[in-house]
DNA sequence: TACACGTGGCT
DNA sequence: TAGCCAAGTGT
């Protein structure tokens, strides 16, 4: 292995060979058992698992997952599904662009690889829904194969161990896919092991918050921690979220779920005409998102433009009696 | 490159 | 409590 000179301490053989055996050590007494890290999880269902899990966490994901298993265990199932069921059983989990790319992956591999989760990372690659770091995961967790997975907490990790900066930059820059390809031990059943264990080391351990250095594999080898765990050197730029129009759509997605027929266009844009008094020809279930919408004190303008980009979007259409999932 | 895109638990 | 944060992708 060609020692790694992007970090103030270059990483020899020998580190990245103890950096290897810790951490993989630590995974196999330490890692959480989950139904897609079952042997007999089919490609599918780790792909599933993947698409769910971007920005979201693994506790949320579980219900979710186990559910959309049931129902759905196989593209092909996914493929034919009604799409207004499909963003139902989506719920909560946030960002249900996700599920209308999952859908659209599930046909696409229906129609162009026999009904099977490709095994190439390429075509992968080319599936809706699926960039860089979701091609590399099914690559590595589904099929085994020896790719460079980079997530968040992959990212943190190297940050920490080989640069001894707290947090990674905001966007993945050529100096870290290179150390990460460096750090990749050649063996590729080990590589895999690899991978895997320092995702879930980043997720349990070295966390961006109140990272649990004194249960670290890998502490005597941290140049973080040998600087004196220096804080952040530029602190991170908060998500907004109150008065923003992600709440209004997300409102308003909520409202379209709990909905059993189309939603006349103007109780979602028009403040006033919003009722909660049960007149409303909406499922059970459907008065909290109603309440929140109302809460929200949403100018009319922004519910219009929320509602407009749900539909450009294709996560909502306009129908005779107003506004309606897909 | 920077921004938009959901949601809810945790500190 | 207000803000941080979570297995990113598409434009």
């Amino acid at each position: 292995m060609t020692p790694v000179h992007t970090s103030p301490t270059p990483v020899t053989p020998e580190v990245a060979h103890r950096l290897h055996r810790a951490i993989t050590e630590w995974y196999a007494g330490a890692h959480r058992d989950l139904p897609w890290r079952d042997p007999d999880c089919s490609p599918w269902g780790i792909l599933v698992s993947e698409i769910m899990l971007q920005q979201t966490p693994v506790v949320r994901v579980l219900p979710r997952w186990l559910e959309w298993m049931r129902r759905w265990p196989t593209p092909a199932d996914l493929a034919e599904a009604a799409t207004a069921d499909v963003l139902r059983a989506w719920d909560r989990l946030g960002y249900p662009r996700r599920a209308l790319r999952l859908q659209a992956a599930a046909q696409a591999i229906r129609d162009h690889h026999g009904g099977q989760v490709p095994d190439d990372h390429a075509a992968l690659l080319a599936l809706p829904g699926i960039g860089s770091y979701t091609a590399a995961a099914v690559t590595v967790f589904a099929f085994g194969g020896r790719q460079t997975v980079i997530d968040t907490n992959i990212r943190r990790v190297h940050a920490r161990v080989v640069s001894g900066v707290a947090l990674p930059g905001k966007s993945l820059s050529a100096a870290e896919t290179r150390l990460a390809e460096d750090l990749m031990p050649e063996d590729r059943k080990l590589s895999v092991r690899w991978n895997q264990a320092v995702m879930e080391l980043g997720a349990l351990v070295c966390t961006a918050r109140s990272p649990r250095c004194h249960e670290c594999p890998v502490s005597a080898d941290c140049a973080w921690l040998a600087a004196g765990s220096p804080p952040p050197a530029v602190a991170p730029r908060g998500q907004a979220w109150h008065g923003t129009d992600r709440q209004v759509r997300g409102a308003v997605m909520a409202v379209l779920r709990g909905a059993d027929a189309a939603v006349p266009e103007d109780w979602l844009t028009v403040a006033h005409e919003i009722r909660i008094d049960g007149s409303v020809p909406l499922a059970r279930g459907a008065e909290k998102p109603l309440e929140k919408l109302l809460s929200l004190d949403a100018p009319e303008q922004q519910r219009r433009r929320a509602v407009d980009g749900l539909v450009a979007d294709g996560l909502a259409v306009r129908t005779d009696g107003g506004i309606a999932l897909p």
